[in-house]
DNA sequence: TACATTTGTCAACAAGTGTTTACAAATGTA
DNA sequence: TACATTTGTAAACACTTGTTGACAAATGTA
């Protein structure tokens, strides 16, 4: 017999937060189960309906972390093009965006896609159009979350050759006047 | 017993291909098993892997039927943004999105999205930055590609409310610019 | 007519899924 | 010490999945 697992109660679910958060990141909802999980976090798989009741209330946990608007929002209007672009494109972040990715990969999901459709609107487009203002300030709003989409997907999920190979700074530029025409109309 | 299915296989075969094209749209690779597919279409499980050989070749069947960018890139330089906006937002084309909307919602399936990185990068990014030419053609093509890719998911897939209540003109008018300011950087 | 091929139906398979239950060992508590 | 609780393990469950093989009826062909 191996070693057991130490008896760790927080260490364990902690264990099995992260390794749920990397795998649903690189492989979405459907690409991933339980045992795969239990698996990378080395522990039983039983322990994961232990502490998380079921796989949809794991995959919830795993991906609430959200996204905080208000850091970049925060900042001059002049800038948030391409603070919103850095922050997307920087490779330092990329643990801060396993639960976007995690969301991207599992739209064959309804409950994800539920669950997606909720963050984006309430946490994402709504209080950004407020910061907008001005005219089709939804549409405005729902046009930079696609733009993000759209990079996060093409870079992180599809990993666009053409995208990977450009530079920080290049892709920067290009992509911050895109967002910041959005914001002055 | 009830009717047997009238024999006629060419019928059958489109019959199949279309039920997994709708399917696949609004479902995914992962969220759709050859049994709802067989019973949209009205036929038995056995004769999609008779006539398709697996679900596999199925998939690859129905989403290849590719995205055309000779429509769009043929015409006039200083209307590729509008003409590519108004492509991907026209409802009336909703149909010819079925592919790019399936190949969206199966980012959980490595084959498909293998599929997926291969047509995004041959078919459409490199023939635009061919295209488009001048400085960092390859990233800004990437980027047209990601904004389709973004507002298809936001719209589509996720069915924001903020984009669907918007008019199309309005839309188009949002979303057109952004294109060709990477037309003429 | 006789026979081969095509087309569709039915049943089963092996593998994998999320989840639950029974049990053992460690830990806490009186 | 004695006993209850917590934590981890092992096995099994009911179910769904893609796929296959045996069989029957329709169609084509000589």
């Amino acid at each position: 017999m191996p070693d057991p697992r130490p008896r760790d109660a927080n260490a364990t679910r902690a264990g099995i937060l992260s390794a749920a958060r990397s795998l649903f990141a690189q492989n979405g909802y459907d690409g991933i189960s339980l045992r795969d999980i239990a698996n990378q976090a080395q522990c039983n798989v039983a322990l994961i309906s232990r502490y998380f009741g079921s796989k949809d209330e794991l995959f919830l946990e795993a991906v609430s972390e959200g996204f905080n608007l208000s850091d970049i929002a925060n900042t001059d209007r002049q800038h948030f093009g391409e603070n919103l672009a850095r922050y997307i494109l920087s490779k330092r972040q990329r643990g801060a965006l396993e639960p976007l990715q995690a969301l991207l990969r599992s739209t064959s999901n309804s409950t994800a896609t539920a669950l997606m459709q909720d963050i984006l609107e309430t946490q994402f487009i709504a209080p950004l159009a407020t910061w907008l203002g001005g005219e089709n300030a939804n549409l405005r709003a729902a046009t930079v979350a696609a733009i993000i989409i759209g990079v996060a997907t093409t870079r992180d999920v599809l990993e666009s050759p053409s995208f990977l190979k450009s530079s920080l700074e290049k892709s920067v530029e290009t992509i911050a006047p895109l967002i910041q025409a959005l914001v002055n109309p």
